[in-house]
DNA sequence: ATTCTCGCTGCAATCGTTTGCATGACCGCC
DNA sequence: GGCGGTCATGCAAACGATTGCAGCGAGAAT
């Protein structure tokens, strides 16, 4: 020894009690806002001193322990490597932490039996809590969680369980605001590249898309909806191949989101087909740097950081408000139409000249 | 067994211990594979079942409290939006998973002072080990924390401090390949927009620009070095800006980082400046989508999961093994130099009409 | 003067585990 | 047949906080 230092012992309320000359009660209480007002002002602030010059933190186990709460929220991500998610884990870590709650953040890879056992996890853990934004429409593990009585939010999504509060997004009018704006350039034979209808995203977007679609008098055909297995690139590419081979006349691609909107671009550049000239396409989140991509994506804004603190929000008034367990809230925060380059006006049925020939001179005021 | 009515409380050792008809020890010892060995195979194994059965699962904060160890590492980010980032966790993430441990995940938002106060509450947590990837290369913190025999390491950046074992990437190497590249171009006059040379990935990429180009023969002019306050797209366009207004000759732009390149990108595309037939440009990192962008990123690929893996394999050694704290391990891993669009043979001498002076023509409506 | 109230503080149980030590059964051995 | 030695298990003391209840002194009320 000598050299080596000692990894001295944390000051626990005992230290801080024996240096002040009080019972360990005591200095518990002084500490707890709620119950400082049975110590005398004189006792309190120099217990209050006393912490502060031995550096006290209270031990989180113990607290845990013996009051049965942990002040950690579990949250459920699909995959934090997707660039939707971050945005929104900051706005549920920056609402939890200004009450003095810590965020458990784990990946369920959209594997449901996984998802299952990480929330087991996270229940021996001892969470006061679960968001979650990796959610199926139904998901009995999260329904039966919600039923024993842990607080629950989901964020992004929704369950078809209508007593597990949420914050979602206005996808309808999303998908409005998008086929207005295919309307006033001219289109009227528009695909749909729609996500799995095992999803509320996929599903909301799905059904806007239809009825508005009818609404405003595009075609109707059934074949111009095809399905997205997982929301990504890859998948995206995937069928706007399929579109591109089997559906003739199309002037526009409506994807359920950015990251199909983009593998989608991908299969038109692959083949030379220029977007928006030949084809249009748009997206739905609005994710960071889909501003910078060639061309710039025209998408819906959906609030990311807000819906995430939305969430922490309902969240914190579960857990903190021991009182009634008022109904399920259902949070919709609205979004916002962003016009960039990847939609034009529709090709004219007679002139169809491949893209690349003709020069292209539109200039749009970015965001 | 049949239809479980519903226990409100948790199970506890002392439940399993009475359903079985043993004492606590014995079941706790039956379930610890370390003193599984002095139970007898029959009593033993009637534990396991008994604790299936009744969905027996440990209370953390109890094992926590008693011996001293939560199974929780803190890891500290500047900015979970930052797409270099997220890859990095999964990495930790999955590591440490698989070993039963759980990863506290908090954004310092590169900010020093809130970096501290972080620490403090993660200690009061009780974390076993922090892993840090939001290091300048001199911090009173952390270096206290590792001298207080607190388990660390650093990943993507390290500490000046030669005690803290870290995992970097080489770039050295990447800053090699980047130049070796452009001089196979014909470059001759580059500048540099360097990161801060407070962070250890700015300092060691400053210096490996400084060390190649004059091995290699570039033009050694100090105002070819720019220095950016934040590594971010902002800077980027910024000290482009100043660049471009203040040198002359200049055939191509080497960034500390992507974020920084895909901002002078953006300042060339401002002025009309073809990119990379008028100036080419480097990045660092191969962040996710900078294959996708206008004109893809010609950059260095870090293996940002792996990083994330070997500093989780690091920890777990220091935490696992109770053993003598070996000297400090540094590990750097190898970079890749993924050559792709935004970079191209240097203008001759002899056509340099000043940028924007030429008529621009290209067919960019971006902004 | 006695009793009652009230404000402040101490006492001790408790939360669910882990773990050093004691115990008791059983065995082989001299 | 007594003795030491395993082996398997029970006992009970921690770990550090919270909290119902008891106690105590002093001032007010009777």
């Amino acid at each position: 020894m000598g050299t080596t230092r000692m990894p001295r012992r944390r000051t626990t309320l005992k230290d801080v009690a024996s240096a002040v000359g009080v019972h360990v009660s005591t200095v518990s209480r002084a500490l707890n806002p709620a119950t400082r007002q049975y110590i005398r002002d004189e006792v309190a602030d120099r217990i209050l001193a006393v912490c502060r010059e031995l550096n006290y933190k209270p031990n989180a186990a113990a607290y845990s322990l013996r009051t049965n709460r942990t002040r950690i929220i579990g949250v459920l991500i699909p995959d934090i490597t997707n660039p939707v998610f971050p945005p929104i884990i900051r706005g549920i870590e920056d609402v939890l932490f200004a009450s003095g709650y810590m965020a458990f953040i784990v990946n369920t890879d959209a594997r449901k039996e996984l998802q299952t056992s990480l929330i087991g996890t996270l229940q021996a853990r001892g969470i006061d809590g679960l968001i979650v934004a990796s959610l199926e429409r139904s998901d009995a593990a999260v329904s039966q969680i919600a039923k024993d009585g842990l607080p629950i939010v989901t964020v992004n999504r929704r369950s078809d369980d209508d007593a597990i509060p949420s914050v979602t997004n206005d996808e309808n009018t999303g998908l409005e605001l998008i086929l207005e704006h295919l309307k006033f350039l001219g289109h009227h034979r528009v695909a749909n590249i729609s996500g799995p209808l095992s999803i509320s995203t996929g599903k909301n977007r799905y059904d806007a898309f239809e009825r508005h679609r009818r609404a405003m008098g595009f075609d109707l055909s059934p074949e111009l909806v095809l399905f997205a297995d997982h929301l990504n690139e890859a998948d995206g590419e995937r069928l706007a191949d399929i579109a591109l081979d089997t559906l003739g006349g199309l002037t526009a691609l409506v994807a359920s989101n950015d990251r199909l909107a983009i593998g989608a671009i991908a299969a038109l550049k692959k083949r030379g087909i220029a977007c928006p000239d030949d084809i249009s396409v748009t997206g739905f989140n609005d994710m960071p740097m889909v501003d910078r991509l060639q061309p710039s994506l025209t998408t819906v804004r959906v609030q990311q950081y807000k819906v995430g603190q939305r969430a922490a929000e309902l969240m914190l008034k579960q857990v903190e408000g021991e009182g009634e367990p008022a109904r399920a809230q259902h949070v919709v925060t609205p979004v916002e139409l962003i016009v960039r380059a990847s939609t034009g006006p529709a090709r004219e049925k007679s002139e169809r000249p491949k893209a690349f020939t003709e020069i292209h001179t539109q200039d749009r005021p970015q965001t």
